[in-house]
DNA sequence: ATCCCCATTGCATGTCCAGCAACAGTGTGG
DNA sequence: CCACACTGTTGCTGGACATGCAATGGGGAT
C-alpha cells in the first residue's frame, strides 16, 4: 500500500504507457539531446525508472528503439522506420480510394486522377469518375502522359528547381501539347513558381487543346512529393471553376499528406490530436 | 483452469504480443489483403481472438494502428509514420541525397543505397538508380536484408569483433545466400578483417547469384558507423570494376561521415583528434 | 429461415506489472 | 581518499489488469 505519489490516474494499461513511451523519445527536445535516458524518462512520464528500464528492454529487444551503448540513451529504433516505408504504398492507396470517390462524385463531378512520377513521365495509378463507377478499367490507369505540359506533373515537380528541371526533361522536347504549353524550361519553371506559392497547379489548354485541370502534391513524412491528385475535364466545364477545383483538389491532397505523416505546416508536436482526417484543412 | 488450447508459451508480455500485432499488419501478406482483421490476426499469432481485439483497441485510439469502417480490417496507422519521420537522421539524409544521385548518375550507373542496420538485418532508407524512377524506389525503401552476405551489411559491421558478430547473428541462419556467401561466422569475420584493412567491402554472387556490389561505412562523430553507403548491379556488369567501385562509395562515404563531423582516418586508432576550426557545410 | 464466420463483451482466474528499496557504476568535489 | 550526487538495474511483494472461455450480436451466404 504505497503511496501512490505518481498520477494515481485512471485505469492505466501498461500498452498506453509503453507506448507514451515512444512518444516521448519522438519529442522535438528528446532527439535534440540525442535520445533520453532512463531517469529523464522516468520523469517526463512520471513513473517509476524500474519499469521504465523494464519496458524499454522489451522495446530494445524488438528494434523499436536503440540505444547508445556509451551514453546509454534511447532513441527511436529504425525498425518503425521500416514498418512505416513498407506500408506506405499501399496506404496511399486505401486513403485515397474512397477520398478521390468524393472528389469525382459530389464535390467536383470531374474525373480524379492518383499520379505518381516515373522518370519525365507520369504514371495514373488510380482514377475514378463521375458516371463510371469502380470501372478503371477505362484505360487510364497505367497510363503515362508527359511531365512538362499536365497539371499532374507540375504538382509532381513542384519542389524541383530550374536546373533539376532542365536535367529531368532533358530528352524530352516542349512540342506536341495544347496552345498553351510551356515553351521551354525556363517558361516551365516559371508557372512551377506560381503554383508553389499558391499550393496547387492550374492548366487550361496544355495538354490538348480543350482539356484543363487542376492538381496538387501529395508528401509523405520527409515532406518529398510521392504522389499528385489531379481532377481533368474539358475546358468549357472546368473554366469558371479552376480555381475552386485547385482548392479542393488540394485540401484533399493535404488529407493524404496528413495519413503518410507529414506534419507540413501543422503544429510540429506530436501528440495525441490527430490532425483532421475528416473534413477539408 | 480453461485448457490452454493456444500455445502454453513461457512468459510472454503483452507489450511483445502488441508489437508482433504491428510487424503482422506490416508483413506483406498483411499489406496484399488490404490489413488483416482480428481472427486472422489471433491465427496469425496464436491467441485468443478477444484479447487481439482490445489490444487493437487501444492501438487504434492512440492511432498506431487504424481500421477500415467497412472490412473492419486493420492496417498500420498514421502515428507510426509520425515516429519514423522522426527515427531518421535528417542531417545525414539531406547531405546523402545529392551525393546519392551524383553516384547512380554519372560516377556509377548502378542503383545506390543508404543503409543503416536494424539488428541483424540491413534497412534501406535512402535509394537512387540511374533512371529516376521514383515508383521504383517505394519498393526499395523500408526493405530489409541480411547483414551476414550482403556489403552493405558488412560495411555496418565492419567494427565489430568475432564474438560480437556471433552474438548478433546468433539467430541467423548462415544459408539462403549465393554461392559465395560465408558459411559461418568465422568465415565472414576473416572477410571483415580484409574489409576494414582496404577500408570498403566488395561482394560477388554472396546475397544471391548474379548480383554483386560494393559498400563503405559512414561514421559519426565519435567514429561509429551509423549508416552505409552501397552500390550494387548485376555482376556481369560490375566485376571488372568492382575495386573502382569500391573506391567510390568508400570516398562518397567518407564525406558522409565528415558531414557528420567524424574527422578519424581510416585504419587509424581512436584517439582525440584535434579540433577542426573550420568545418565545411 | 438456418448456418457460418466475424468481432465484441462479461467474467473468473492468476499472470505479471507496479512501486519501493537496495544495489551497482561513474563522475565530481571536498 | 571518501562522500556525494548522479546514473541505471534488480529483488521483492501486492494487486491491477491481461488472459482465455463462453456468450452475444451482426452480416452474408445458402
Amino acid at each position: 500500500m504505497w503511496h501512490r505519489a505518481l498520477v494515481p490516474e485512471a485505469p492505466a494499461n501498461s500498452l498506453r504507457r509503453a507506448l507514451a513511451l515512444l512518444d516521448a523519445l519522438a519529442s522535438d527536445e528528446a532527439r535534440a539531446q540525442g535520445g533520453w535516458g532512463v531517469n529523464r524518462l522516468s520523469a517526463h512520464l512520471g513513473r517509476d525508472a524500474s519499469q521504465i528500464s523494464r519496458t524499454l528492454r522489451v522495446l530494445a529487444e524488438t528494434g523499436y528503439v536503440e540505444r547508445d551503448p556509451d551514453s546509454l540513451r534511447y532513441r527511436i529504433g529504425w525498425h518503425v522506420f521500416a514498418l512505416a516505408a513498407r506500408a506506405v504504398d499501399k496506404r496511399l492507396l486505401d486513403a485515397a480510394r474512397p477520398i478521390i470517390r468524393r472528389l469525382a462524385g459530389a464535390d467536383l463531378g470531374e474525373r480524379i486522377h492518383l499520379t505518381v512520377r516515373s522518370g519525365p513521365d507520369v504514371l495514373t495509378i488510380l482514377t475514378e469518375g463521375p458516371t463510371a463507377r469502380s470501372v478503371q478499367a477505362m484505360g487510364w490507369v497505367g497510363r503515362l502522359v508527359p511531365a512538362w505540359n499536365t497539371a499532374s506533373g507540375r504538382a509532381l515537380v513542384i519542389d524541383l528547381g530550374k536546373d533539376e528541371l532542365a536535367d529531368l526533361l532533358s530528352t524530352a522536347s516542349f512540342s506536341g501539347g495544347g496552345p498553351n504549353a510551356p515553351n521551354d524550361v525556363a517558361d516551365l519553371h516559371a508557372r512551377i513558381v506560381v503554383a508553389r506559392r499558391i499550393g496547387y497547379v492550374t492548366v487550361e489548354d496544355e495538354f490538348e487543346d480543350g482539356l484543363s485541370g487542376a492538381a496538387a502534391p501529395i508528401r509523405d513524412v520527409h515532406g518529398r512529393v510521392v504522389a499528385a491528385l489531379n481532377v481533368s475535364g474539358p475546358t468549357f466545364r472546368l473554366r469558371e471553376r479552376l480555381t475552386l477545383a485547385g482548392k479542393t483538389v488540394q485540401a484533399a491532397a493535404n488529407e493524404l499528406s496528413a495519413h503518410l505523416g507529414w506534419e507540413g505546416q501543422v503544429g510540429t508536436e506530436i501528440g495525441p490530436a490527430r490532425v483532421v482526417p475528416g473534413k477539408l484543412a
